[in-house]
RNA sequence: GCGCCCAUAGCUCAGUUGGAUAGAGUGACGGACUACGAAUCCGUAGGUCGCAGGUUCGAAUCCUGCUGGGCGCACCA
């Protein structure tokens, strides 16, 4: 039977304890009169990017210095001449610099840490930050006129992941696909897909300005026709019958694409319905009744110019048909009535001027700004035997998901959505991330959690594994390489709660790279000395280095599975 | 014309409430396996953080102006 320690002694709690020092050192500072009483002042506690920093710095001294007017220095020793010391949480510290307190965290405390993360209970980095708040996640929404793009892709993975993160980080999430499937382009699709069948008789006849030219038309033609005898309905008819099964066919197909790319969604939800169930009418009724809404040029017209739009937005026009923004308004009304605390959009670049209106009629509507956050994706370009391929959604030839999916796999294409800022154009290279070797950076972290297996693998084959007491085998760790790995793990935990908090994910990756290349480097030192390998000859501290793989494998796993990327054992 | 975003190594990009010597991948060059997986590791080279001011103990990060790029400014969807 395994015996784990159950308290956690994590990163959080070294901090929080650091810190209660640092108030309590004030203090007595203060009583003592060897500084002047003051308030405290806005300082930082972190984890500094230099070794030789310590392991926690903080800039306590620098920022009393103006309140103080002393310099940093002279504060910092006094600080360091009174620092109250509790209990083992320290081992020592520095002043440095200007005038930063770096502080050495006790090897202690770092093993409980340790155990803490290759516990087999523990969820290492599950949190419940989010505990407590609903949060709406709409994501991809592609118009049911054609197959998902690259764009799409990323938008995808981009949604999922952060969902992922969001949950794990305590955040009760739904995840959303909102369907365009009213006006204008629905009547362009059915009447692209009638254009195209009746041409199999009638060469001459005309396609649609606008229409959809993809070679995915023909498809819905021959699957429309086997179960619709088209030649027997009037042609209005025809091609509202061709509209409505083209779309279903549609969604049909961009629902399966995104379950193999590993996206299922909770709700789908339909613009159409939204007209059908009056929710349009019902929300410009409750916008008109806070005396946000007027009619000029036989047009309706919401206020939004009061609250940040450049100018004030048509909901209704002229000819009475209700604009595209109406039903998207009245959509975000029916997302707040569902309780949400918090609502994410994920939009692509071109919806851009959209952002600003949108966040306005909301804003009218009495709620307020930061309840709605849109992330703007930007574009992804193809490149290929160093080649960039253009793509058209116009002309109808564009790369689609399901091909990239079917040429490079899942996880690489989900990793690589993942490893750059939304707000920057994304070049993914199709040659890059075939290659099944270094260049790939999907590999290399998968590549570092099979190898941990083959390592599990290789000493049970010597009758090692992972002991009873774990306690009693930790003191054999004590190389650098081996202590920054503890640390690396440490900021796994709060790391997740920032991109849950910043919407960032990928941060993710940056960070499982990272933590890869640290278990790659470490493993390597065995290549040259044989004693630092993780499986020596000597029993204890081959377990002591197996529960460090042990804790480095998990966090890999968790930091995988929240990228939708599965984590092999062997490769 | 107005608004938003971006500008960091040859290339692609990280750099997150302003912190110490600005990082990684890739490309180039040179090294490391008869023993835990070389899909790995180590080393060298590479920078006026677009430009110019400002704020302060301290700026890639905040402010202003400029330059260059992207996107958006519909009674379209």
């Amino acid at each position: 039977m395994l015996t784990w320690p159950e308290k956690y002694q994590g990163i959080f709690v070294m901090k929080k304890k650091l810190d209660l020092i640092l108030k309590e050192t004030l203090e007595k500072c203060f009583n003592k009169g060897v500084l002047e009483k003051t308030a405290l002042p806005d300082y930082v506690i972190e984890i500094p990017n230099n070794t030789n920093h310590g392991h926690f710095a903080t800039n306590l001294a620098l920022a009393l210095a103006s309140s103080q007017r002393r310099p940093p220095r002279e504060i910092a020793e006094i600080i360091v001449e009174h620092l109250v010391d509790t209990g083992d949480l320290l081992e020592g510290v520095e002043i440095a610099g200007p005038g930063f307190l770096n502080f050495t965290i006790s090897r202690e405390e770092w093993y409980r840490l340790l155990l803490e993360i290759a516990s087999p209970e523990k969820d290492f980095g599950r949190s419940d930050q989010g505990a407590g708040k609903k949060i709406l996640v709409e994501f991809v929404s592609a118009n049911p006129t054609g197959p998902l793009h690259l764009g799409h892709g990323r938008g995808a993975a981009l949604g999922d992941t952060l969902c992922r993160i969001l949950e794990f980080t305590g955040y009760d999430v739904a995840r959303e696909f909102y369907i365009n499937d009213a006006g204008q382009q629905m009547r362009l699709l059915g009447e692209s897909i009638y254009s195209r069948w009746r041409q199999l008789t009638e060469p001459e006849y005309p396609f649609p300005e606008n229409g959809y030219h993809g070679d995915y038309i023909l498809d819905l033609v021959k699957e429309i026709s086997r179960s619709v005898d088209l030649k027997s309905l009037p042609e209005e008819e025809a091609i509202s019958r061709c509209s409505e099964l083209g779309k279903h066919t549609m969604l049909e197909e961009i629902k399966k694409d995104l379950e193999e790319f590993r996206v299922i969604f909770d709700v789908w939800s339909s613009e159409s319905a939204l007209y059908a169930s009056g929710s349009v009418e019902e929300a410009l009724e409750a916008i008109k009744e806070k005396g946000q809404l007027y009619e000029k040029d036989g047009a309706l017209w919401i206020r939004t110019s009061l609250y940040g739009d450049d100018k004030d937005r048509v909901v209704r026009k002229k000819d009475g048909q209700y604009t595209y923004f109406a039903s998207d308004i009245a959509y975000h009304l029916e997302k707040w009535k569902r309780g949400f605390s918090k609502a994410v959009n994920i939009w692509g670049a071109d919806h851009h001027g959209y952002v600003q209106r949108m966040k306005a009629a909301l804003k009218a509507n009495g709620l307020d700004d930061s309840w709605l956050s849109v992330l703007l994706i930007q574009l992804v370009k193809l490149w290929k035997g160093g080649q960039e391929i253009k793509m058209s959604k116009r002309a109808g030839h564009y790369v689609t998901l399901k091909e990239l999916v079917g040429e490079v796999g899942v996880d690489a294409v989900r990793f690589v959505f993942l490893t750059k800022n939304h707000d920057s154009q994304l070049d993914f290279d199709v040659d890059m991330v075939k290659r099944q070797d270094s260049e790939n950076p999907v590999y290399y972290v998968q590549y570092a959690h099979a190898r941990i297996c083959s390592i599990f693998r290789k000493a049970a084959s010597e009758g090692i594994s992972l002991p009873d007491r774990p306690q009693e085998v930790l003191n054999e760790l004590n190389l650098e390489e081996e202590m920054a790995l503890v640390r690396l793990m440490a900021e796994f935990p709060p790391l997740l709660e920032d991109i849950a908090r910043r919407l960032e994910p990928h941060r993710l990756t940056y960070y499982l790279t990272e933590l890869a290349s640290g278990f790659h480097k470490y493993f390597n030192l065995g290549t040259k000395e044989p004693d630092k390998r993780i499986v020596t000859d000597n029993v204890s501290r081959s377990q002591a280095r197996l529960i460090l793989a042990e804790a480095v494998r998990k966090v890999l796993v968790n930091g995988l599975c929240l990228l939708g990327i599965s984590a092999p054992e062997r490769m």
